[in-house]
DNA sequence: TATGAATGAGTGTTCATTCAT
DNA sequence: AATGAATGAACACTCATTCAT
């Protein structure tokens, strides 16, 4: 065989190991996520799923990037928006209907306390991630409509948490509640953000 | 022994298994509960748990289903307000640092999908527990609150479920990312509610 | 069964254990025991050794202390005697005699780089076990016959951990190239400690 | 490529994959050799090191015997002595320093069992290699030195495996120990050699 | 009612060796 | 001659559960 057919057969094991262990996942947990069970799964012997991955660790990375990368990119797109509300709203509700297709994994992945996990995933702690998280994004079209505006004028880091804690509490509640009317869904989400752009006090209050 | 002081006695031990269980999981978290520690701490040897309950599973299930009740007993009080805000910003936040105290229980019960423990902690689904659910109570409250102008006329029950799921997001990341400064859990909590109760739109925007 | 039965039958157990154990090690050295092995040997599943010890650890040390303190032993007595040398003499003689008598174990145990093992066993380390220490005794030895002007004034915890290291040397070589004629042992001992007592160089040399 | 070409080429591979696990072993003991650290060091893979050695025992042996060598090497010299003592102290101090320089082989091959070895290290046995030893060689010394009077007239064969028992125990306890401080090491060798040359006792005693 | 011994399955990981390619 | 995939056994240790006593 040529170096590059074994180059892709091992990549295409690689990719049935990932596949066995998100299945695993998604029906269990990680906690149930063991080399022995996976190997069975992929009809292996333990010893050799380290043929392909250095440890249990790095299966899980691997099988978290992946699958966290999915969700993250619904917050990208090359529209234009007439205002940062729009944006907001537009992005965050493709996040949130990503996220409520891969149901099991957001799950497991954003409720998973693992260290290595938590890097990725953290919303509340200031120090990690400073500069690619999804967050810092937010915390700046904040700053840009407090700039023109469109915002009141507020620390935008920690509003920029809190509306992520408070959307991340709406989707794991739908997945767990087992929410799937796709209306009751969108009545939510739409009301979500009226609750986070206009808040439940009467304005001259 | 009568029977009725059997099963007083019996009652009591189970209680204490239960007290030692609930120490050992909030101290360390439900993976570390191990019939075996649980049987040392008690005092008694592995197999007598086994006289008291038919497996773990139901000294889980049993902790969980009590835990529960200990947080939500903390939005009931004595107090007079001045005014709906005053009492929602109060109520919750007694339960958010009930919950935070209580942080195995509170992850444990709120993401568990047991049909059963579902029937108490649902927040979304309009039909069950119509009556006694604290959702209701607070529907009710921003009903009051709408009638005195206090805050916007809204749909209180979609209104009540996403302050429940926004709150139910920030304790639950709290947990998850081991928030322990006091400080800094002051800071997110009463920013959380100026974000629903204000928005972050500027008013005459 | 009454209690102390019950430890009784446990404390038979832990004893059978060891004395497996102690087989392996003689047979195949401090590196084939494993808690496996161990248990295949005495009938039991892996888990159930725990019941008995803590760790592989307990059952190593354990097993050390108890084969060492028999050779150790054998430099007690209650004799008296005419001078140092004479001591000296006798004791490690009995000394030797024992290590070639528990040859594997004696083998296995001085030998061993585990750190616990060698907390018991080293000669050239000054700072460990200073007090209880055999080398300390024979230091001792050495100190007093200085002074009686038996022996030559000189460093006497060098000399009395070169004496031990030669002695150890001699039994070691004894043991692997199976020396087993009662005559040639007796023959070597002398020497060796004629050696030690008057060297090799002619007096007024 | 010729008949002999391939087998030179043979043995060069052979040598270097000696040569690596050589590096290994001295590195890390003979513990930490393992068939894939070794093909990794040499650039193959794990199961080409099968083509060059029929098993890791036959490596391990190989290496053995050649690390021996290289220890008694140690003892030839070109210098002039002025006397035994000065011979025996020079070239014993390159014996020790050498075994030590190499410590994982000579611990391997003096503790060694196995027959093939034993026939090269044996001390005690009288019988075997009469010629080539070195302790042939030193006994020749021994003998040499009380004919002219520098030593006393005594049993030369025991003598000299007895100095050799004695400094292969120091060697040993100083690798098991793992007295690397140059200086430690020179003084013991100093005092090990005072202590064989003229004893402990005093002269006049 | 209570004990503690015992099991059997489980955890991640390493290893010498084999073998199809 | 060389590769790298694969195996099967091994390692120490933990656990929920069962059962004779």
């Amino acid at each position: 065989m040529s170096k590059n057919l074994k180059k892709a057969k091992n990549k295409l094991i690689k990719n049935a190991i990932l596949a066995a262990a998100r299945e695993i996942v998604e029906k269990s947990g990680f906690d149930k996520l063991s080399i022995r069970k996976l190997a069975t799964k992929v009809g292996y012997s333990p010893g050799n799923i380290y043929q392909y991955f250095e440890s249990k660790d790095q299966i899980v990375s691997e099988l978290i990037q992946s699958g966290y990368k999915t969700i993250l990119s619904s917050l990208e797109t090359e529209a234009e928006f007439s205002s940062v509300e729009a944006e907001i709203r537009y992005k965050f509700s493709q996040y949130i209907k990503s996220a409520l297709e891969n149901k099991y994994y957001y799950k497991s992945v954003m409720l998973s306390q693992d260290e290595n996990i938590l890097k990725l995933t953290s919303i509340l702690d200031n120090n990690s991630n400073k500069d690619k998280s999804a967050i810092k994004k937010l915390e700046a079209l904040l700053i840009k409509a407090q700039k023109t505006g469109e915002f009141k004028e507020f620390e935008a880091e920690i509003q920029a948490q809190l509306i992520w804690t408070a959307t991340f509490g709406l989707i794991i509640r739908m997945i767990i509640e087992n929410i799937s009317d796709k209306n009751k869904q969108q009545r939510l989400i739409e009301n979500h953000f009226d609750l986070i752009f206009k808040g439940i006090k009467k304005e001259s209050a």
